[in-house]
DNA sequence: TTTAGCACTCAATAACGTAGAGTGCTAACA
DNA sequence: TGTTAGCACTCTACGTTATTGAGTGCTAAA
């Protein structure tokens, strides 16, 4: 595309993010400097709208971008705008308060996002991968209850109250557990075999109905459906932008953002394994966000991929300022997660 | 107040939470059978609006319930409204089906909430309480990893990765884990004394670093702020209500939903330790919230209140129905979590 | 005490007119 | 051949005005 047609399509770009008001060719002529008259910009213009890149709401109106005009603006046009000294140093600072547990980290990840972006958030919950037995123990708690936790070597724990019999000792409890872990520990549900179940079940025979919920808990860490949890954050910032002002749209929204299950599948649908994916418009394929854009990108530990987050704003996104912050923060995230996990199988 | 009168100001109410109109006197005498005339009903009306339970949005349009009106409803002419079969069907299935850690109890509690009632629910987590240690163990990971863990007597257990140096073997661990249990079981916070600490250290005096920060989980396990985590549900539930038609209501709407603080005040500022309370308009002392009203009780576990949970709904909202549907809830949840804690102090 | 009749009020809706932003086209210009 | 000024034309947004209709309060009769 000539210099001068990339320059009036930068031009309708950027003034239609800033103002969210199609962009007339006077308006370009004074703003942008580009040292020729409206009406040659007209002509760019009536142009660049033939090739599909901008569009018209209707006849003498301005000029907005279509989706294709946007997916121009990223793939050539757009210069990565770096983050301040200010936000990196905020992101430091809320990182260094509350690193203890995973849930947290993930829960400053999506608040951060939503802060600095002013759009949506959303984080996936790490997405662990197959697991296998690294420790067991069953804690007498009072009466007749107790505490079975089981410790994965991906650095998951499970935990759980059962009931046991009045008459089971502390010394049992103490048999249960090293039997279980002497013959479990390491194992994998796959490489679990029938016989080594009965092994146990033969060995600890006196205890059948403790030894079946502890056997439960274990089988549930080790399939562990993991329940993708999302984080969602900064929802409300959508309102702020213009075209959401329209309840009906709110309305869908919303609608959708109360389906976890469904933002998963969306957020994960970025596809490739690295990097930042920028999807505009229809390129998300869920009908009701035909007016939106996601930016995302996957966190990894130890370069296996573990999760994504990414950013949900309307098509009219500030993609050079979010595509940095995504980056940015899904590299933050992944190394933090790597110091607090580790234990990830190889 | 006279009969009559009663039967007006009641079908004011029925007839805005069902229409969200305002109520004119033709209306009633055609809906409510009075057996009286229009003319008659209007002469109510104007007394009821003396007395201040009704009121005008403007002349010459019908009535709408003040917020005495809504008050005198609920408390003296609301009759309760029993659960259909269907729905306490449904909401035991429900809880049949996934009833395994706490977190995923109060999830389903709240979606049931806003399924049942249409409005938006919230959950509060269960607030556990002072707990004292009832075990420690150090599990040996791999490399320089150990992972700790840290069970209360209330049932909480807490786990952190820990980094420890290589010389360290697996008797060490377990004699570390010994000494602990054996000097702090069965204390609370308060009750751990500095010279018990400093016993601690000097007989594990070869292993200050890693002691070092087993103790630090115990700490943070045992002081743990409870971090007041709220479940919400159904928040686009109310965008459906008519006076909710208007962006900047929304606005304000959401931006309170995504204070989770606030919310925690919110719901426990019902103040009553048992029972279902209503709280019409500006009775929640959030000046944003005026036009709404809120639903709320506790959950208790062996009589000791654990949480709250509630409905926020416009002030035209179904009070029967909620009140009813919180209440059922309330007593479900208490009984699921008696089942399910058990080991909460006496 | 109740009711019919009637004048009055006021929001909501529709109909109309106007202003302004922006275009496309044409013709002149470099 | 590319650029620019001029101008007629288009279409939305907005403000004004008229109309409708639901609902009231008051009065006087039953």
């Amino acid at each position: 595309m000539e210099d001068r047609k990339q320059k009036v399509l930068l031009a309708v770009v950027h003034d239609y993010i800033a103002t969210a008001e199609p962009v007339g060719s006077r308006t370009i002529a004074k703003k942008y400097k580009l040292g020729v008259s409206p009406a040659t910009i007209r002509n760019e213009m009536a142009d660049l709208e033939d090739q599909g890149f901008i569009e018209q709401p209707y006849t003498s109106a301005g000029r907005i971008p279509s989706e294709l005009g946007y997916r121009y603006y990223v793939d050539f046009l757009m210069r990565k705008q770096e983050l301040s000294k200010e936000e990196e140093e905020l992101i430091r600072r809320e990182y260094r308060a509350k690193v203890r547990d995973v849930g947290q980290v993930i829960h400053k990840t999506g608040l951060l996002l939503s802060q600095l972006t002013h759009y949506t958030a959303m984080v996936l919950t790490p997405r662990i991968g197959i697991s296998s037995l690294k420790h067991v123990q069953i804690v007498y708690m009072h009466q007749s209850r107790a505490m079975v936790i089981a410790v994965m070597d991906n650095g998951a724990v499970q935990h759980r109250m059962i009931e046991i019999p009045e008459s089971i000792t502390a010394l049992d409890m103490e048999t249960i557990s090293r039997v279980l872990n002497d013959k479990l520990q390491g194992l994998t549900m796959k490489s679990i075999k029938l016989n080594l179940i009965k092994e146990i079940y033969s060995e600890l025979a006196r205890h059948k109905n403790v030894l079946d919920m502890v056997m439960e808990l274990i089988q549930d860490s080790l399939t562990l459906e993991v329940e993708d949890k999302i984080y969602l954050g900064g929802v409300f910032n959508m309102l702020n932008q213009p075209e959401f002002h329209n309840v009906e749209k709110i309305k869908t929204m919303l609608s959708i953002m109360e389906q976890e299950k469904l933002l998963c599948n969306i957020l994960e649908g970025g596809g490739e394994d690295e990097g930042v994916t920028v999807r505009i418009g229809g390129e998300i394929d869920q009908w009701d966000m035909k007016e939106c854009s996601m930016i995302t990108a996957p966190y990894t530990v130890r370069g296996r991929k573990m999760g994504s987050l990414g950013v949900l704003g309307p098509t009219r996104m500030e993609y050079a300022k979010v595509v940095s912050v995504v980056d940015y923060l899904t590299k933050y995230l992944s190394r933090t997660l790597e110091r607090m996990i580790q234990g990830v199988r190889k």
